[in-house]
DNA sequence: ACCCAGGTGGCCC
DNA sequence: GGGCCACATGGG
Protein backbone atom coordinates (compact mmCIF):
# COMPACT_ATOMS: atom_id res chain seq x y z
CA UNK A 1 0.00 0.00 0.00
CA UNK A 2 2.76 2.93 1.41
CA UNK A 3 5.06 1.36 -1.65
CA UNK A 4 3.07 2.58 -4.75
CA UNK A 5 2.65 5.28 -3.32
CA UNK A 6 6.15 5.64 -2.22
CA UNK A 7 7.05 4.82 -6.03
CA UNK A 8 4.71 7.59 -7.23
CA UNK A 9 6.18 10.37 -4.93
CA UNK A 10 9.58 9.68 -6.35
CA UNK A 11 8.84 9.38 -10.07
CA UNK A 12 6.87 12.87 -9.42
CA UNK A 13 9.83 14.44 -7.82
CA UNK A 14 12.40 12.87 -10.02
CA UNK A 15 11.31 11.32 -13.09
CA UNK A 16 11.89 8.44 -14.74
CA UNK A 17 15.27 7.38 -14.39
CA UNK A 18 15.44 4.43 -17.23
CA UNK A 19 17.90 2.19 -15.67
CA UNK A 20 19.97 0.46 -16.57
CA UNK A 21 21.95 2.08 -19.23
CA UNK A 22 23.28 -0.55 -21.65
CA UNK A 23 23.49 -1.33 -24.91
CA UNK A 24 23.60 -4.90 -24.53
CA UNK A 25 22.41 -7.40 -21.62
CA UNK A 26 25.99 -8.63 -21.39
CA UNK A 27 26.87 -4.73 -20.79
CA UNK A 28 24.26 -4.60 -17.90
CA UNK A 29 26.30 -7.69 -16.61
CA UNK A 30 29.88 -5.94 -16.67
CA UNK A 31 28.30 -2.72 -15.39
CA UNK A 32 26.83 -4.52 -12.23
CA UNK A 33 30.43 -6.28 -11.67
CA UNK A 34 32.26 -3.17 -11.95
CA UNK A 35 29.82 -0.86 -10.16
CA UNK A 36 30.37 -2.61 -6.88
CA UNK A 37 31.45 -0.01 -4.45
CA UNK A 38 31.87 2.40 -6.96
CA UNK A 39 30.29 5.03 -8.71
CA UNK A 40 28.80 4.52 -11.95
CA UNK A 41 30.75 7.62 -13.18
CA UNK A 42 33.69 5.53 -12.97
CA UNK A 43 31.93 2.66 -14.64
CA UNK A 44 31.09 4.77 -17.65
CA UNK A 45 34.72 5.17 -18.02
CA UNK A 46 35.77 1.56 -17.54
CA UNK A 47 32.62 0.39 -19.65
CA UNK A 48 34.38 2.87 -22.59
CA UNK A 49 37.51 1.75 -22.07
CA UNK A 50 36.60 -1.92 -23.11
CA UNK A 51 34.45 -0.37 -25.90
CA UNK A 52 37.26 0.98 -27.45
CA UNK A 53 38.81 -2.66 -27.42
CA UNK A 54 36.16 -4.27 -28.64
CA UNK A 55 36.11 -5.96 -25.48
CA UNK A 56 32.03 -6.28 -24.34
CA UNK A 57 31.52 -9.50 -25.39
CA UNK A 58 31.64 -12.85 -23.30
CA UNK A 59 34.20 -14.51 -25.76
CA UNK A 60 36.79 -11.40 -26.16
CA UNK A 61 36.63 -11.08 -22.49
CA UNK A 62 37.19 -14.37 -22.17
CA UNK A 63 40.13 -14.16 -24.22
CA UNK A 64 41.55 -10.96 -23.06
CA UNK A 65 44.61 -10.73 -21.31
CA UNK A 66 44.08 -9.70 -17.19
CA UNK A 67 46.79 -6.55 -17.65
CA UNK A 68 44.66 -5.55 -20.50
CA UNK A 69 41.53 -6.14 -18.26
CA UNK A 70 42.88 -4.05 -15.58
CA UNK A 71 44.12 -1.12 -17.91
CA UNK A 72 40.40 -1.23 -18.68
CA UNK A 73 38.11 -1.30 -15.22
CA UNK A 74 41.07 0.97 -13.63
CA UNK A 75 38.72 3.71 -12.71
CA UNK A 76 35.97 1.55 -10.60
CA UNK A 77 38.46 0.31 -7.94
CA UNK A 78 39.46 -3.46 -7.38
CA UNK A 79 40.33 -3.41 -10.72
CA UNK A 80 42.16 -6.58 -10.04
CA UNK A 81 39.73 -8.27 -8.34
CA UNK A 82 37.74 -6.89 -11.00
CA UNK A 83 39.64 -7.70 -14.36
CA UNK A 84 39.61 -11.21 -12.62
CA UNK A 85 36.16 -12.22 -11.88
CA UNK A 86 34.99 -10.07 -15.30
CA UNK A 87 37.15 -12.40 -17.08
CA UNK A 88 35.61 -15.52 -15.48
CA UNK A 89 32.19 -14.91 -15.76
CA UNK A 90 33.01 -13.70 -19.35
CA UNK A 91 34.83 -17.39 -19.59
CA UNK A 92 31.72 -19.24 -17.27
CA UNK A 93 29.66 -17.88 -19.78
CA UNK A 94 31.33 -18.81 -23.02
CA UNK A 95 32.47 -22.12 -22.18
CA UNK A 96 28.78 -23.22 -20.56
CA UNK A 97 26.48 -21.29 -22.95
CA UNK A 98 28.61 -20.67 -26.04
CA UNK A 99 28.82 -16.89 -24.84
CA UNK A 100 24.45 -16.57 -24.90
CA UNK A 101 22.39 -15.14 -22.32
CA UNK A 102 19.23 -16.89 -23.79
CA UNK A 103 20.10 -20.28 -22.47
CA UNK A 104 21.04 -19.00 -19.27
CA UNK A 105 17.80 -16.64 -18.83
CA UNK A 106 15.78 -19.20 -19.76
CA UNK A 107 15.82 -22.57 -17.05
CA UNK A 108 13.80 -22.39 -13.51
CA UNK A 109 14.44 -19.03 -11.84
CA UNK A 110 15.83 -20.41 -8.62
CA UNK A 111 18.38 -22.62 -10.47
CA UNK A 112 19.45 -19.40 -12.55
CA UNK A 113 19.85 -17.11 -9.20
CA UNK A 114 21.91 -19.86 -7.50
CA UNK A 115 24.18 -20.75 -10.12
CA UNK A 116 25.01 -16.29 -10.64
CA UNK A 117 25.18 -16.98 -6.85
CA UNK A 118 28.03 -19.26 -7.41
CA UNK A 119 30.11 -17.35 -9.29
CA UNK A 120 33.11 -15.23 -8.31
CA UNK A 121 32.51 -11.84 -7.07
CA UNK A 122 28.57 -12.50 -7.10
CA UNK A 123 26.58 -11.69 -4.62
CA UNK A 124 22.55 -11.03 -4.02
CA UNK A 125 22.93 -7.41 -5.03
CA UNK A 126 24.65 -8.66 -8.35
CA UNK A 127 22.85 -11.38 -9.05
CA UNK A 128 19.50 -9.51 -8.53
CA UNK A 129 20.68 -6.66 -10.62
CA UNK A 130 21.60 -9.04 -13.11
CA UNK A 131 18.17 -10.83 -13.29
CA UNK A 132 15.77 -8.02 -13.45
CA UNK A 133 17.50 -5.77 -15.42
CA UNK A 134 19.29 -8.26 -18.36
CA UNK A 135 17.34 -11.13 -17.67
CA UNK A 136 13.51 -9.54 -17.20
CA UNK A 137 13.02 -11.51 -14.11
CA UNK A 138 10.74 -9.73 -11.38
CA UNK A 139 13.56 -9.78 -9.06
CA UNK A 140 14.01 -6.84 -6.81
CA UNK A 141 17.83 -5.89 -5.59
CA UNK A 142 18.75 -4.83 -2.35
CA UNK A 143 21.39 -2.92 -2.15
CA UNK A 144 22.70 -0.67 0.78
CA UNK A 145 20.66 2.52 -0.74
CA UNK A 146 17.41 0.56 0.10
CA UNK A 147 18.21 -1.17 3.37
CA UNK A 148 19.28 2.98 4.53
CA UNK A 149 16.49 4.21 3.06
CA UNK A 150 13.63 1.89 4.26
CA UNK A 151 15.58 1.60 7.37
CA UNK A 152 15.04 5.08 8.37
CA UNK A 153 11.07 4.61 7.11
CA UNK A 154 10.96 1.52 9.70
CA UNK A 155 10.68 -1.09 7.41
CA UNK A 156 14.41 -2.78 7.21
CA UNK A 157 14.17 -4.67 10.36
CA UNK A 158 15.29 -8.60 8.60
CA UNK A 159 17.85 -9.66 6.74
CA UNK A 160 18.22 -9.29 2.59
CA UNK A 161 15.71 -12.41 2.11
CA UNK A 162 12.97 -10.29 4.19
CA UNK A 163 13.62 -6.98 2.86
CA UNK A 164 13.33 -8.34 -0.85
CA UNK A 165 9.81 -10.38 0.34
CA UNK A 166 8.44 -6.85 1.47
CA UNK A 167 9.01 -5.62 -2.15
CA UNK A 168 7.80 -8.59 -3.99
CA UNK A 169 4.83 -8.64 -2.04
CA UNK A 170 4.01 -4.97 -1.99
CA UNK A 171 4.95 -3.75 -5.67
CA UNK A 172 2.75 -4.07 -8.50
CA UNK A 173 4.17 -7.29 -10.64
CA UNK A 174 5.95 -5.17 -13.21
CA UNK A 175 9.61 -4.84 -14.72
CA UNK A 176 9.37 -1.52 -15.55
CA UNK A 177 8.00 -0.72 -12.04
CA UNK A 178 10.71 -2.84 -10.29
CA UNK A 179 13.64 -1.14 -12.90
CA UNK A 180 12.23 2.36 -12.14
CA UNK A 181 11.83 1.59 -8.22
CA UNK A 182 15.28 0.21 -7.39
CA UNK A 183 16.91 3.24 -9.63
CA UNK A 184 14.60 6.14 -7.81
CA UNK A 185 15.35 4.90 -4.50
CA UNK A 186 19.44 4.99 -5.54
CA UNK A 187 18.22 8.45 -6.92
CA UNK A 188 16.82 9.30 -3.51
CA UNK A 189 19.39 7.94 -1.35
CA UNK A 190 21.82 10.29 -3.30
CA UNK A 191 20.38 13.23 -2.75
CA UNK A 192 19.27 12.94 0.61
CA UNK A 193 20.72 10.37 2.79
CA UNK A 194 23.75 11.79 2.83
CA UNK A 195 25.35 14.20 5.49
CA UNK A 196 22.73 17.67 5.03
CA UNK A 197 19.81 17.43 6.59
CA UNK A 198 17.43 17.54 3.95
CA UNK A 199 14.36 16.18 5.43
CA UNK A 200 12.21 19.11 4.53
CA UNK A 201 13.27 18.92 0.85
CA UNK A 202 12.51 14.62 0.62
CA UNK A 203 10.07 13.45 -1.33
CA UNK A 204 9.00 11.29 1.38
CA UNK A 205 9.47 13.10 4.47
CA UNK A 206 5.65 12.91 5.14
CA UNK A 207 6.22 8.68 4.84
CA UNK A 208 8.01 9.17 7.74
CA UNK A 209 6.52 11.52 10.37
CA UNK A 210 8.03 9.32 13.36
CA UNK A 211 10.86 10.06 11.98
CA UNK A 212 10.77 13.80 10.97
CA UNK A 213 13.90 15.09 13.05
CA UNK A 214 15.73 12.05 11.16
CA UNK A 215 17.49 12.66 8.05
CA UNK A 216 16.61 10.32 5.24
C1' DA B 1 43.33 15.07 5.08
C1' DC B 2 39.65 12.82 5.47
C1' DC B 3 35.10 10.18 3.81
C1' DC B 4 32.35 7.65 0.72
C1' DA B 5 30.93 4.94 -3.56
C1' DG B 6 24.58 1.08 -6.97
C1' DG B 7 29.55 -5.28 -2.71
C1' DT B 8 31.89 -9.60 -2.14
C1' DG B 9 34.70 -13.17 -0.07
C1' DG B 10 37.68 -14.73 3.53
C1' DC B 11 38.76 -15.23 8.16
C1' DC B 12 37.77 -15.26 13.12
C1' DC B 13 34.98 -16.05 17.18
C1' DG C 1 25.36 -16.44 12.31
C1' DG C 2 27.52 -11.89 13.16
C1' DG C 3 31.66 -8.69 13.16
C1' DC C 4 36.00 -7.26 10.87
C1' DC C 5 39.05 -6.77 6.96
C1' DA C 6 41.08 -6.34 2.17
C1' DC C 7 40.14 -5.00 -2.22
C1' DA C 8 41.68 0.49 -4.85
C1' DT C 9 40.50 4.46 -7.86
C1' DG C 10 38.15 8.95 -8.14
C1' DG C 11 35.37 12.74 -6.42
C1' DG C 12 33.42 15.74 -2.74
Amino acid sequence: MAQIKIYRKLVGHFGKQHWWPAETKFEVIVGALLTQQSTWRNVEKAINNLKKESLLTPKAISGASLPQLERCVRPTGFYRQKARRLRKFAGYLQNKYHGKLEPLFSRPLDEVRNELLSLDGVGPETADSILLYAGEKLIFPIDAYTRRVYERLGYAKGDYAELQEFFHSNLPAKFEVYKEMHALIVELAKNYCKTKPLCEKCPLRNQCSHLRSIRI
